[in-house]
DNA sequence: ACACATATTCTCATATTGAGCATAAGAGAG
DNA sequence: CTCTCTTATGCTCAATATGAGAATATGTGT
């Protein structure tokens, strides 16, 4: 028996990029794994324990050496470590412990290199773009799916509990929807079965992968709602997620994705695309610009339709003024 | 040349509550270690990857162990893995990957077990606590030392870039203190040489444990500012701290550290522990009660001295109606 | 000149917040 | 029993922020 560690940190990136007014996402292709051959996945890579001086560093190695893409804005996310989250550990593999970051870029074009890719965000989780009204895939499929799912559970009890927390995950009954929790939202598709991980990693029979709370078989493994990814990278992205659309309210991140002059409405557009809802368009000029975020530079954009549009620029100084400035997302629109 | 695994996984847990109007956290004695013998940890001990099904569970048995404390609430809060975080690695040990929890209880007095005890926030992080004001220690030591500091830099752009980083910080020159803001101070204090730990760390000839972006000497190595730690122990309390501020806004985490009903004055000093400021009392109230946070009981309490205050409890209703409900800390107030 | 399209400015009703006054209800001193 | 002290609770008022939309400005193309 050769000499394997007993444990292997694995580092993934959540690369995102808003182009033509849709959240992407930096996505390489992934021959290997037990499951399907050729899936999606987020770039990642192990660290190297004895040469890597900082987990940060060893990421960013990773995706260049994955995508060509340079990082900029980096955060860590989360760290994933349950047993026989990867499926190679049965099989005799290292214990991978996982630590997802997230990373803002402007998109710039991929010089070809490996199988790299930009993935629209929503491809992945269809049931979270709310900018034309309430998604026809959360109408149609998740909601009677998981109307089966609450009745199906076992005594008055558990179908109260079920009840509750799929309205609060997915706004039923009365509770507002929450763009946030993206997570939570993934994570009950994944236990009801949904998603196609959710029936890929099911135990079946082995009994030992049931890491929720309740040790549930697929109920509806007929749907597959949103592409899969390799592994828990979905799971990871809807961290990625939520996490951003949480740090949009009060930092000024949605600069790291916009060039240095922008226009209101680019500047609109790229949050609604993130946040995935529509925003009143005066109310959020006057929230952005009141509120000292941008500053305009007096140039005009070349015309392309109606009267032009001023290019602003970031504030710099409203790091100092106000150290929490976000562009706050406060209530949602029907229409543009 | 035994067998040794490549990579440990730490586990650390900042367990809080609040007792008698003080954040309190569990500390353990910890003997080893090549610096101070005695210093104060966290609970801490690492994964074992082929016994350990969660991270969550691995934490919570050193915790149980090491303190016998049932952990409840408990939040992921940050991985650490720079190479040299834990000394022993230059000495041949393990790289070290340190995963840090945040854990809510209520203080329960401790059997006395191993050398747990309870200590108050405040002794290791004294800047952070403005419920009587600004704290001295600020005025008093921090400022001047770093004046000093900014007035080093070399050329007048880093002169520029140090005064604006020290007064985000710390709050100086006009730009308002920022409660949660508490990581980047002790970052700031660190790598300055303000706090023990930055001495301690500090490259004395070797080269390269000098992990911030520049590799400052500690300039004010007579300074030890708060109480210290082992290990980056204390920068882990500082992440809570700051997670723990910013998560009362929007989620009533509160409630996990009070008893079953309370009155709304045990309510309000337990949010200005954490948070380190006073409330405004009747604008409080307003607030928890008719952002439908609590709800009142009709029971009153023993006199303690004036009117006797009602028992309130949490209302659970609240997560359906408002699933992003916090105690909301809008402003600051001076008196009581 | 005219329709069209988008940008920008204002207005207005309605919440939310910050601050402080006023009143209520207990305990203890005289 | 009354006065004072203490804390709880209720109420007012101004300032500010938010949600919605009307009105006006300034381009392009016919």
């Amino acid at each position: 028996m050769t000499a394997r560690p007993a444990i292997e940190i694995g580092l993934n990136a959540v690369i995102v990029a808003v182009t033509d007014e849709e959240p992407r996402l930096l996505a390489v292709h992934r021959g290997d794994g037990p499951g399907a051959a050729n899936e999606l996945a987020l770039p990642s890579g192990p660290l190297d324990p004895a040469k890597d001086r900082t987990l940060e560093l060893a990421l960013g190695g990773w995706v260049r050496e994955q995508t060509g893409v340079e990082l900029g804005y980096v955060e860590q996310l989360y760290t994933f470590g349950n047993r026989f989250r990867d499926p190679r550990e049965r099989l005799g593999g290292p214990r991978g412990i996982s630590i997802a970051y997230l990373a803002l870029v402007r998109e710039a074009p991929l010089d070809g290199a490996a199988g790299a890719s930009w993935r629209s965000w929503y491809d992945f989780l269809p049931w979270e773009d709310w900018r034309d009204g309430r998604p026809w895939v959360l109408e149609r499929e998740i909601a009677p799916a998981l109307e089966r799912w609450v009745r199906r559970g076992a005594g008055r009890a558990a179908v109260a509990l079920r009840r509750e927390r799929a309205d609060i995950c997915f706004g039923q009954g009365g509770v507002p929807w929450n763009g946030e929790r993206v997570h939570d939202r993934f994570e009950l598709l994944y236990e009801v079965g949904l998603v196609a991980e959710g029936y890929r990693d099911a135990p079946h029979g082995t009994g030992d992968a049931a890491q929720g709370a309740e040790a549930l078989p697929p109920v509806d493994s007929g749907l597959r709602l949103g592409r899969p990814m390799a592994l828990d990278h979905r799971r990871i992205l809807a961290s990625a997620l939520g996490r951003l659309r949480g740090k949009l309210r009060y930092r000024p991140v949605i600069f790291e994705l916009l060039p240095g002059t922008f226009t209101l409405l680019l500047l609109q557009r790229t949050v609604e695309a993130l946040a995935g809802l529509r925003l009143h368009k005066q109310n959020f000029r006057r929230l952005v610009e009141q509120g000292g975020l941008v500053e305009g530079t007096g140039r005009l954009e070349a015309g392309t339709g109606g009267r032009p549009a001023e290019l602003f620029r970031f504030r710099r100084d409203v790091l100092r003024e106000r150290p929490a400035a976000g562009v706050g997302l406060p209530g949602l629109r029907s229409g543009g």
